[in-house]
DNA sequence: TGTACATCAGTGAACGCGCGTTCACTGATGTAC
DNA sequence: TGTACATCAGTGAACGCGCGTTCACTGATGTAC
């Protein structure tokens, strides 16, 4: 991530202080009660300086979120092939957020991210847009557990279905913390292993004991 | 469905033919590029009046899906309670489509709400939309299906779980079938049943035999 | 080290666009007697 | 059956809004010699 030359290191300054700053805006005031203008001029950057270093203003709301679902895909790619894939995809978001919170502060600090995804999930064109990319990161880990499993993802149904429901499960755990009390990493990461626990029960057939 | 009285009649008949209407330009030339004006020239009333029916274009997009989606739900209400949950919901999904045809015939011909599904599947901002109303239904499933077991809940995680896991199988069937060539009820729902099957194996530790 | 030129981040102002809202109004349908 | 009044779907025109784009331009950083 570190780049050399002065106008390389200016051009990520200013990017990590666009995100910044409109992460304590969107999350001061509201996404829909900020706009671009502001900003911008928060940032003491014109309007057109903004719209060249994201497409639009939705893309500066998920700038951290894209770095930290990368993260994952790297975990799940380092998961050794002997493992079942749902447990791969387990163990990766596990141990990815044991690590992501270094990559997290060197541009944000971990609590405005930590609150910034709230306010994904309490604003609905936010959460729509979240859950949306959340389908295009679901299709790229369906061909990642095709290939380690040497298996064609559009022969075989299991890599899509199982990714399917690993990450259903992951977007209960997301809305549930988001509208609990408790906003630290800690707190969501014991309920993703507490739900994903009860995935095999709850697809039994028996739920009564 | 039916109303009595004149007013209450053209009143009706003023809502479909703009979902009508609607959905052939949103099939016919993609749903970006068809205005609200356009909607509204076309069935010859104002834009005015277009916002008296629907809140917002979004609405009229999802109107024939939204019927759909509560014929679901009452079809889960009608399953017996001896059915396990995730086969409650199975066969919810599959019979509510040996009737639904009838219902959506009603307002448009069933040909067309399919294509506007696929035209939804292939729209990001519509896509995004889609998915985030699917969440909303799952958390009146996930409701539905304590209430049916006699469980709370916020307390146990199996209800919201299953309805995750479910969904999320339901949702990569969807994708599928709108990318595929088969646009016919009998491939949705034959896709759906073979994904539904596979989602234990998809499960087990062991994939390979 | 110094000069000439190339690159490219940032500027400022203006604009197109379509959604969704607001206004005061008309006229058809419904109801009371 | 007819009249008087109430309701409410629909009108038309205008507007506010903020996103995202376009333009021709400036000036700092980088590079070649």
């Amino acid at each position: 991530m570190t780049v050399s030359g002065l106008r390389e290191r200016k051009k990520q300054r200013t990017r990590d202080t666009l995100v910044r700053v409109a992460l304590e805006l969107f999350t001061g005031k509201g996404y829909e009660r900020t706009t671009v203008d502001e900003i911008a001029a928060a940032v003491d950057v014109s309007q057109r300086t903004f719209f060249r270093y994201f497409a639009s203003k939705e893309e500066v709301a998920f700038a951290v979120q894209q770095m930290v679902e990368e993260r994952f895909y790297e975990a799940l790619v380092e998961r050794p092939a002997e493992e079942a894939p749902f447990d791969a995809m387990r163990n990766a978001v596990l141990s990815a957020w044991d690590t992501i919170g270094e990559a997290i502060e060197a541009v944000v600090p971990v609590e405005l991210h930590l609150r910034m995804f709230q306010v994904i999930e309490s604003t609905p064109a936010l959460l729509a847009v979240h859950l949306r990319r959340a389908t295009e990161m679901e299709e790229r880990i369906a061909r990642l557990i095709a290939e380690r499993e040497g298996l064609d993802v559009d022969a075989d149904p299991r890599p899509r279905v199982a990714v399917a429901a690993f990450s259903g499960v992951m977007r209960v755990t997301g809305q549930l913390w988001g509208r609990g009390t408790e906003l630290t990493v800690c707190a969501m990461r014991d309920l993703t292993e507490t739900y994903l626990d009860h995935l095999g029960p709850a697809l039994a057939s028996e739920w009564r004991d």
